[in-house]
DNA sequence: CTGAAAGCGCTTACAG
DNA sequence: CTGAAAGCGCTTACAG
């Protein structure tokens, strides 16, 4: 709707266009609007190819661009589940700004797990000649490497695949559990609970793990029976209330904040006051809940955004050999401890 | 890995490759690759064409074939925030499925707002051809067409820009709230709190708008001090449990999941039960919290992957002209009423 | 300092 | 039934 508003009518101008109307050869343009080093342009024949730009309001076609130039700007993520959590969208976000902060752009593509489809997006990608793909799961797994996924150059977001010979970038599950522990810990505690996931992965080894290391290095000697395995959901917490005060237990570390969510809910059922007379940490940081419980969740946060960003680094090359790259969870201190 | 892995090794195969394996000429395989329908092409160059292919793992360059045909594969889907929400992630997954039901790839970016980056962003995808662009806020609300934008086939999604011209696609909020307010009336409820949210927004006007309609409708008479504004999370709904409680209603309609997440604390603290004492329903369907609330809570899905993909088909030309597009809000029953 | 020309990997009339 | 050739919008040596 302004002046220069050529991109809707008609074709949009090329750089032949602008070269006519500046009086030029297209080669002296292409100089000139990719502000060519090498380049020894005229005063005045630079000023009226830009002019000419800004008249007909011209734009560089990236495909052609990319065509000639044989390297392409695309990385392309491919994402298992972006609808399940606003966890993958913290991956995508990441991605982005970091692809684009080093002129890339972002080709996406959703396959809710289905290896068809998974394939398919991967070929897609490919003949999009994209400089490489990001392969991302919602939580840390281990994954079997879809075929397609071998003829690019590609880095593992979230997930591994052990012998794949793929870089990988994931939390780091013990460390986030070493740190949930030493919130308790730093605040006197020593008879710690810990709500652990039943579902086998990175995520259950880790963070015992980390709670552990942490106790061994705060003295404290582990007790089997202050562990108990729970879905790893609002339910699962709640469901586990009753253990949690049988234990005598004064802190409780929680799989993640839904299991946390339920323990409040549990804990407050039984007249108990958090953190007075428990304390609780989770993990994850998922926002919606962990902000806004009463009182706002200590957790540990899964640090999705910088996942992503670091798989781009990875991919560009920026991070060096990489076999599996460890992003810290860091603390998120709030008011349950 | 596998024997027909050439795509990492030198130059992938192009179309001439092939044409020089099989003994045929570029255009034969262009015709067979593509399948084009008046082609005719013997069994036997198509066959050996088709071998070619395989046996040396050709994969057509999307960009040269954009380039010579004119018409992009793309679509731009611009988001003002992927990360806070996993409602940006629906519209993303919506987005995405329909277009590539349509042949179409989605470019995705993320400006978080930034008035800057999204003229960039807008810039990036007019540069790369896209057929048209998806604008998309993570909640729905009234906009200020960036600049950009008025190059571009483009469409609103979850908001709207009076007399932009630009075609909308948003949610039928008023609807909604008729919904919510039903699931409550059928129930035999007739004293019907709500708790509406303090932000002036098509959210606020129009599910007042359908709590009113619908108790119209059952013969109930509104009642102002019925409706209570209050923050729209888990704290607002939980400071207005003395107001509900002191109304005498038997039922209360909160603005969204979170407000209701906070009341059923603030209802369970007065030792009642939901739904006997007091039936709550939500909106939005907020699954983390919605599906794991004591009980579950019944509320009103927000249409966001719906948003997505109607966004796409609009744009596609799918949906004839269209003006503003409201999409439903359907109920989501569980155990709170 | 500037331009003519070849080339990127495809598609599409047009010949034959 | 199949191929030679022009063209899509750029870039990049290479001349001059």
């Amino acid at each position: 709707m302004n002046d220069t508003d050529h991109g809707r009518a008609g074709h949009p101008p090329t750089m032949r266009d602008v070269a006519r109307a500046a009086g030029v050869s297209v080669a002296t343009v292409s100089h000139v609007v990719n502000n060519k080093a090498g380049a020894r342009i005229g005063d005045e024949a630079r000023r009226r190819v830009q002019d000419a730009v800004a008249v007909l309001g011209y734009r560089p076609n990236a495909l052609a661009k990319t065509l000639s130039q044989g390297s392409s700007r695309f990385i392309g993520l491919v994402a298992d589940a972006i609808a399940t959590t606003p966890f993958a969208g913290q991956i995508i976000h990441g991605a982005q700004d970091e692809a684009w902060k080093h002129g890339y752009v972002l080709l996406v593509a959703n396959t809710e797990g289905n290896v068809a489809a998974e394939n398919d997006a991967i070929a897609m990608m490919l003949e999009h000649q994209v400089h490489g793909i990001l392969y991302s799961t919602w939580y840390h797994r281990e994954i079997a490497v879809p075929e397609a996924l071998h003829q690019a150059d590609a880095v593992l977001v979230d997930c591994f695949a052990e012998g794949s010979g793929l870089p990988a970038v994931v939390p780091d599950e013990e460390q986030g559990g070493r740190t949930a522990t030493e919130e308790l810990l730093t605040s006197g505690h020593r008879r710690i609970a810990f709500l652990n996931t039943t579902t086998p992965s990175p995520a259950q080894a880790g963070r015992l793990a980390g709670y552990r290391a942490a106790l061994d290095a705060a003295g404290v000697t582990f007790d089997q029976d202050l562990v108990f395995p729970v879905e790893p959901h609002q339910e699962g917490g709640y469901g586990a209330t009753s253990d949690v005060l049988a234990s005598g237990a004064t802190a409780v570390f929680c799989h993640n904040d839904r299991v946390a969510m339920g323990l409040y809910d549990g804990l407050r059922e039984n007249g108990r006051r958090i953190p007075d007379d428990v304390a609780v940490v989770g993990f994850d940081n998922q926002d919606v809940i962990s902000a806004h419980l009463r009182p706002p969740l200590s957790t540990v946060a899964l640090p999705h955004y910088e996942l992503g960003a670091a798989g781009v680094r990875v991919l560009l090359g920026l991070e060096g050999e990489v076999g599996r790259l460890l992003v810290a969870c860091p603390p998120v201190r709030r008011s349950s401890v």
